[in-house]
DNA sequence: CCCGGTTACGCTTGTCGTAAAGATT
DNA sequence: AATCTTTACGACAAGCGTAACCGGG
């Protein structure tokens, strides 16, 4: 179970050819199908199908084991070798893209950052593995509860906002006119799926249909898509009605749900360097939310 | 960054020492010599001290990421093995020690099953590594929220039980002629430190101090040491009842804390085999709690 | 017959053990 | 001086590439 022959099956799961992971790995075809063949040996099961290339049961059991793996090895190099790294003038910050408001502005210095928008499930891993100084995550929780991320590695964690919760929705919309929408009354609503701009539909939200999918991180089409009758969209109040009053045929309508909102965190590997634990600090200053550590 | 080096390193920082982890690892004190420079020139860092040998900050850090890296390895091998493997008869089942009530001994067969009473926290890794074949651990959790468990490798969640809190202490106790006890009152208690038996205390529910400290996983010592007065035990109702009317001595105080439970949850490997599929079913029988799986 | 995975084989590299050397208390 | 780690070196195995070898479309 060397990571190496872990790496070169996934990419062989991954493109369904030995040849081309092969090419993608630097490597001869010959010592894919070597790499293979020890893996094979090695857990005594056929991994993979050959012509067509396709996982068998248990290489693709297999495969969810590896992506996590490979993912915490790099995660405990790029945290190592931090450690020693001198701290560079340049932070990188991963945000998703609700995390991006008027706080982050706001702390944010003249000079010496990038800013780097990811879909909010490949945060958390950007930080881990080194390409990022730090993260600011968003996602749904009850009040003063942490997000439930993915523990790639030992990431502190810090709340830095909450917010209620509220619907896009164009203005011909039944629940237009309404003062506030429950839970409940969205068992069979219409909604826009977007998982790397907005907050997930969990389906223990009910089993919501979803309208349309939009696959960008790209706020401000979200929220045109939304108000143009596309679907509903789930969105931080502010964020909701700022979108509404923008586009003039969007109406925002609280949503009443007290154990529910949108919660944003600063995700920050164990040690951070200097000029990332300068931002940090003003991005956590006065934050009345929990701190917590992931085991 | 070989898994073997590795694990040669953990070794070697646990035991203080180049010579015992070759012995432990039935290598030569040599080839340890080398697998540790081997890593510290590929991180480039100094890892450990040399007499003292001692982990250096660098050093800390990996260890912090090994010991969880070389466990989701260790459970992706087993994993896989167990789909090939041959379904045994006998079924191993990992619990916590407040796991083990009612429930349990209903579901249990006559035959055929091994059961292992574990630390709440040494339960999901046995799992997980395929060291048993189902698991049943306890703890606090806001109702009808799944456990926060350490998420090792990926496994099947199952709520199988929610129970009210209940303070166990001695007949004197000035909380002991109360109908009832809220989280506020408690925030100078002295409380009994049971990590491997009881609940754990954690800092969120105020910086308790601890009186005593008991490491073992009996709770009948547990109850008799709550009992004598060393200190408050915080258990599901229903055990501490049990507890408090067997003493004679002791009394149980309910919790008042509408969004705290003790919490029973069923975990399984992805797949489970014939048998322990079976007791996995009756133990997850007619539960009326949330199923889901992690991600 | 071509494309793609497997097998054979030689070479390079890496890894372990033995043994001698170096360092620290 | 004793103990423990490092270094030197030789033996062996592992891993990769070249090239020949299948087996299916």
């Amino acid at each position: 179970m060397d990571p190496h022959l872990l790496r070169t099956f996934v990419a062989v799961a991954r493109l369904a050819s030995f040849s081309a992971a092969a090419r993608e790995l630097g490597y001869t075809q010959s010592a894919v199908s070597q790499h293979i063949a020890a893996l094979e040996a090695d857990l005594r099961t056929e991994l993979l199908t050959r012509r067509p290339v396709a996982p068998t049961p248990a290489g693709s059991r297999l495969l969810e084991h590896a992506g996590p793996l490979l993912l915490r090895l790099d995660a405990a190099r790029a945290d190592v070798l931090r450690l020693a790294a001198a701290p560079p003038g340049r932070v990188a910050l991963a945000a998703s893209p609700l995390a991006v408001g008027p706080r982050l502005l706001a702390a944010l210095p003249a000079t010496g950052v990038t800013l780097r928008v990811l879909p909010p499930d490949r945060v958390p891993a950007a930080v881990a593995a080194g390409d990022c100084d730090l993260g600011l995550v968003d996602g749904l929780a009850a009040p003063s509860d942490p997000l439930r991320l993915p523990d790639v590695a030992p990431l502190k964690t810090t709340g830095v906002g909450e917010e209620a919760l509220a619907l896009l929705l164009p203005a011909g919309h039944p629940f237009a006119r309404r003062a506030a929408v429950r839970l409940d009354d969205l068992a069979d609503a219409r909604w826009l799926d977007a998982p790397d701009a907005g907050l997930p539909l969990t389906p223990a939200h009910g089993s919501a249909r979803t309208a349309l999918r939009y696959d960008g991180t790209d706020l401000h089409a979200l929220c045109a898509l939304a108000t143009a009758g596309h679907g509903l969209v789930l969105l931080p109040r502010g964020v909701a009605e700022a979108a509404a009053t923008a586009s003039g045929t969007g109406v925002a309508v609280p949503l009443d749900a007290p154990r529910l909102v949108h919660r944003t965190e600063l995700l920050a590997p164990a040690t951070t360097s200097g000029a990332a634990a300068a931002l940090a600090a003003r991005l956590a200053a006065g934050s009345p939310y929990d701190h917590r550590t992931q085991p």
